[in-house]
RNA sequence: GGUCGCGUAGCUCAGCUGGUUAGAGCGCUGGUCUCACAUACCAGAGGUCCGGGGUUCGAGUCCCUGCGCGACCACCA
């Protein structure tokens, strides 16, 4: 990039060229490093705005969801940037274990080997070696969408600090009792070999089918009772039947015991409340080891609980099958063993009814492999005492979620949560650092460092061999990423609490929960003040876009053929809170031509702006003495402000004003989709349809009025460009660089978000410029009126006609007698402005006769007979609402028990609505002559 | 089964505490190569705000109900 003042831009904006450029531009310039001691919790003069990114699988690639994600965390960032705060974006990858290692098993596959066979010394070796080299990818590949994050402090959850920052919180849970051992039924993927927590687990609705099932009741031949189940493999680990205590059928049978068939062993009859007798027969299997209810059953009961399927979803072989699993089906997966077994039933005549049955069957959600239920020893989290702060952060607002709705879901899973299981069966991760003694067999202790020697006796000692689940270090990245658990680590005092959490409502409970309980256990401080929940990305029949379908869009695709910037306009244009985006896979083109088209539009300003001031200096706008500016001028400067003052409503604000979020902050900004669209018009339907045209005779014309044209529209081209950064970053800095009177080094994206320039003057001063600025849209109407009439009445474009105007007010005519000149350009119309004229329809006839005369009849904007009309209507439209509020006010009961502020707001409107029928009717005596 | 949400233009959606003529983008129709831009410009058409009832001077907005759809949660075998 030069930054040599150039009168020429391409035709065409070229953004494959380009972006990467700037992208180093930014990287050498060290735009996107923040610097702790300038935040102002160290001491340093700026709030801190920080985000943390929600780390991708580090061996994922780029798709539409981190475009979509990303996109939105940029904007945020690179908004507060501008806007003065020491903005930090920390980036990273997680280790994602099953994900990683289910890849690098998948490679081991394909060399005929299992992970087993490697051992697991070599196996986490080569995964590691597997992530050094192809890892990390998709952090590059947000470079290319612009992402402005510090590379500095890329993290990574399996980095040597960051397992530290793992161990440190396992080791103060576990010593704050908070981390126990259970012997209980897990989900189980036979395909994984590993446990999961409730969470991973996902339900997903099959049609299966409910069997009855027959059990002979002992020593009572001929009496039976049927069971109904949807799994009847797992008959063979059952160990009782039971009925409700209160249900009269089977009280007589509770005590008593039944054949279990096939296995041909005794199992009591036993009552519990868990039964329902209103579903199936009202009596239940009991299978403790393979089932979770049947496991508190069991429990209550002290009954055995024999395991019979194995780790991989066969039929077991172990002992406790033994006498249970017959042979025929040992070592027989568990689909084909349901087959087996129900054939065997129907053969001996066990078999009562096979019901079309619809249940929700848990499935991994790394695999999609069903879950077998399993007991087994895990480790887990005891959440209670963890969810009860989390909630009340919530609760007191010191949290918004974004869109609120998703709070009752958070809310919900709080108020219910279940202890954690966080011990996986895997080998890639961070291993449990829990130590037992072999020689003097004292209770398991935790240790953060590496234990070589049992403490109590020296002896020696065995580490755990499971490994922690994957968002056990993820749940404490906002914290371990600033440098946790050292608590005078200066990145963790300057940017801890961090600000909004930007992600998708699938994680909520996964990630976002979890590390709100982490902060506020470890840190004792919520890890952020807002929870910005996005939509997903889908294709045009809103499926969810993914590999197995195919309907996905490769967001470099995009960036290569469009650019960065239209992907990132696109998406976040589309994006309404909390809603989802869509796109067609299939049409590209189409799909991002808001984005591409409005870069274009921006480019195009950018080439005019440049070709009529060329490599002169432009005066700034505050050396142009206010009286020099025209009516136009003030026009846009005034939109220049709204917008500005609109794009901070839709984004702020940035952060709440106390420790809480209040009632009225609560439900504001957060709204990009809003910004986007404000900025749009501004530069698109005011800056580029209406103020450049104005200025196209000025630039043609030498002298002083040239100068002040030029001076108005760099600087409110450089407002639009500030205001434009942050969602299309990289056109708006080639451009912006451009500008006349940029130094060397001077970037966009560390300049400063724009303020309205009416903030600068006092209330007076504002009020004075709103005149003018109004003024010219008394031209616009006239403007779009005549050509209205143009077009109704098909007059070709090429044709001159002469209008002629009759203005409401002489305020009004005068206007438009000034802006004639104007006015003919853009509507190629000779006006002229006459005190009487031909009233609307008496115009349009004589049009109908010779097209050379047009005759317009201007009342603000239109023929003044028909405004007339409208305006009456309004009027008496406003009356008799004005009638119903003044019959509400007058009511007692209204006034009196309604809330003092609605009366109030009620009093309010009726004094405004008031003082606007005054003005109609002012306007309707001087429009319609009574 | 529980909880929450949704149904507004052909499509995707805005419409805050009820109040003038219900908006935007895309798409569509007609007209223009006007010296930044045809990836553009100008003009326009298009809505019984899901059905029914109620509250109100006034309902897209509040309440009830019916229909349709979705999300999340859940141990009904």
């Amino acid at each position: 990039m030069s930054t040599e003042l150039s009168s020429e831009l391409s035709p065409q904006y070229d953004a494959a060229a380009t972006e990467p450029a700037i992208y180093a531009r930014w990287l050498e310039h060290g735009v996107f490093t923040a610097h702790a001691e300038r935040s102002a919790r160290v001491g340093g003069d700026r709030p801190p705005f920080t985000i943390v990114i929600p780390p991708p699988n580090v061996t994922a690639v780029l798709h539409m969801g981190h475009g979509l994600n990303n996109s939105v965390q940029d904007v945020l960032i690179r908004w507060r940037r501008m806007a003065g705060d020491e903005a930090l974006w920390v980036p990273g990858t997680d280790h994602a274990g099953i994900a990683t290692q289910n890849v690098v098993e998948r490679q081991v596959a394909e060399e005929g080997l299992t992970r087993f066979d490697l051992g697991r010394e070599a196996f986490v070796a080569r995964t590691e070696q597997f992530v050094e080299t192809t890892g990390g990818a998709i952090l590059k590949q947000l470079e290319a969408i612009g992402a402005s994050c510090d590379w500095s402090r890329t993290a990574y959850t399996l980095s040597p600090e960051l397992s530290r920052a793992v161990r440190t919180a396992f080791v103060r849970l576990f010593e704050d009792g908070l981390i126990y051992r259970g012997h209980r039924v897990i989900h189980w993927c036979p395909r994984c070999l590993t446990s999961l927590s409730d969470e991973e687990a996902e339900f997903e609705e099959t049609t299966g089918a409910l069997y009855h099932i027959a059990y002979p009741v002992a020593g009572e031949p001929g009496r039976e009772v049927v069971v109904a189940t949807t799994r009847p493999e797992t008959m063979l680990g059952d160990v009782a039947v039971a009925v409700h205590p209160a249900d009269e059928r089977y009280r007589d049978l509770v005590g008593r015991r039944v054949v279990l068939p096939i296995v041909g062993i005794e199992i009591p009859v036993i009552a519990d409340e868990y039964t329902d007798p209103a579903f199936g027969t009202g009596v239940v299997k009991i299978t403790p080891a393979h089932d979770a209810n049947d496991f508190e059953v069991g429990a209550r009961h002290a009954l055995p609980m024999p395991v019979v399927i194995d780790a991989r979803g066969d039929m077991g072989e172990g002992p406790d099958a033994a006498g249970r699993v017959p042979p025929e089906l040992a070592g027989v997966d568990r689909f084909t063993a349901r087959d087996r077994i129900v054939a065997m039933l129907r053969e001996r005549g066990a078999l009562r009814d096979v019901a079309p049955h619809q249940h929700a069957v848990r499935h991994c959600y790394r695999c999609d492999t069903v879950v077998e239920p399993r007991l087994s020893d895990q480790w887990f989290v005891k959440m209670a005492p963890l969810a009860r702060p989390a909630l009340e952060a919530v609760r007191e607002r010191r949290i918004r979620i974004v869109p609120e709705r998703w709070e009752a879901v958070y809310v919900n899973w709080l108020e219910n949560i279940r202890d954690w299981n966080i011990s996986r069966q895997l080998w890639w991760g961070h291993r449990v650092p829990v130590w037992y003694c072999e020689a003097c067999g004292g209770a398991a202790f935790a240790s953060v460092d590496d234990v070589d020697d049992c403490p109590r006796c020296g002896g020696p000692v065995r580490q755990d061999s499971d490994v922690l689940d994957t968002w056990f270090s993820s749940w404490l990245w906002p914290l371990s990423t600033l440098g946790w658990p050292d608590e005078r680590a200066i990145d963790l005092r300057a940017f801890y609490p961090t600000d909004v959490l930007v992600t998708a409502p699938e994680i909520l409970f996964f990630w976002v929960a979890r590390m709100i309980m982490a902060g506020l256990y470890f840190a004792r401080r919520e890890p952020f003040h807002t929870v910005y929940l996005h939509g997903t990305v889908r294709d045009m029949q809103h499926r969810k876009m993914s590999k197995s379908l195919g309907n996905g869009i490769d967001p470099l695709d995009v960036v290569a053929r469009y650019g960065a910037d239209a992907l990132r306009w696109t998406v976040i244009a589309g994006l309404g809170l909390g809603t989802d985006v869509m796109l067609d896979p299939a049409n590209l083109e189409q799909s991002f031509a808001p984005g591409r088209n409005f870069i274009t539009k921006l480019w195009n300003i950018g080439r005019y702006l440049l070709s009529n001031i060329g490599a002169e200096s432009v005066r700034p706008l505050r050396d142009i003495p206010p009286a020099a500016l025209t009516r136009a001028d003030e026009w846009i400067l005034h939109r220049l402000d709204a917008a500005i003052e609109e794009c901070d409503a839709a984004l702020g604000p940035a952060r709440p004003t106390g420790a809480a979020w209040s009632e009225s902050e609560l439900r504001r900004g957060m709204r990009l989709d809003d910004y986007a669209e404000t900025a749009r018009r501004f530069v698109w339907n005011e800056l580029a349809d209406w103020y450049v045209e104005t200025t196209k005779p000025r630039m043609s014309a030498d002298g002083e009025d040239r100068d002040v044209a030029r001076a108005v529209l760099v600087h409110v081209f450089d407002g639009a460009l500030r205001l434009l950064h942050p969602i299309v970053p990289f056109v708006t800095e080639t451009l912006w660089q451009r500008l006349p009177g940029r130094a060397e080094g001077e970037l966009l994206a560390r300049a400063s978000w724009p303020v309205r320039r009416a903030s600068e003057g006092g209330a007076a001063e504002r009020g004075e410029r709103a005149g003018p600025a109004e003024a010219f849209e008394h031209v616009r109407d006239a403007i779009v009126a005549i050509r209205r009439i143009r077009s109704e009445y098909n007059i070709a474009p090429g044709q001159r006609v002469e209008g002629a105007i009759r203005a409401s007010t002489p305020r009004v005519a005068a206007i438009v007698r000034e802006e004639a000149p104007l006015i003919e350009r853009l509507t190629r119309t000779a006006v002229e402005v006459v005190d009487r004229s031909p009233a609307g329809p008496v115009a349009h006839e004589i049009l109908e006769r010779d097209r050379s005369e047009l005759y317009l009849v201007l009342a603000g904007a239109v023929d003044v007979e028909r405004e007339c009309e409208r305006q009456r209507r309004e009027l008496s439209e406003l009356e008799r609402q004005l009638e119903g509020l003044a019959k509400r006010l007058a009511n007692e009961q209204f006034t009196s028990r309604a809330k003092p502020e609605v009366v109030e707001a009620e009093r309010r409107k009726h004094r405004d609505w008031s003082a606007r029928r005054e003005q109609l009717v002012q306007k309707v005596r001087a429009l319609c002559g009574d």
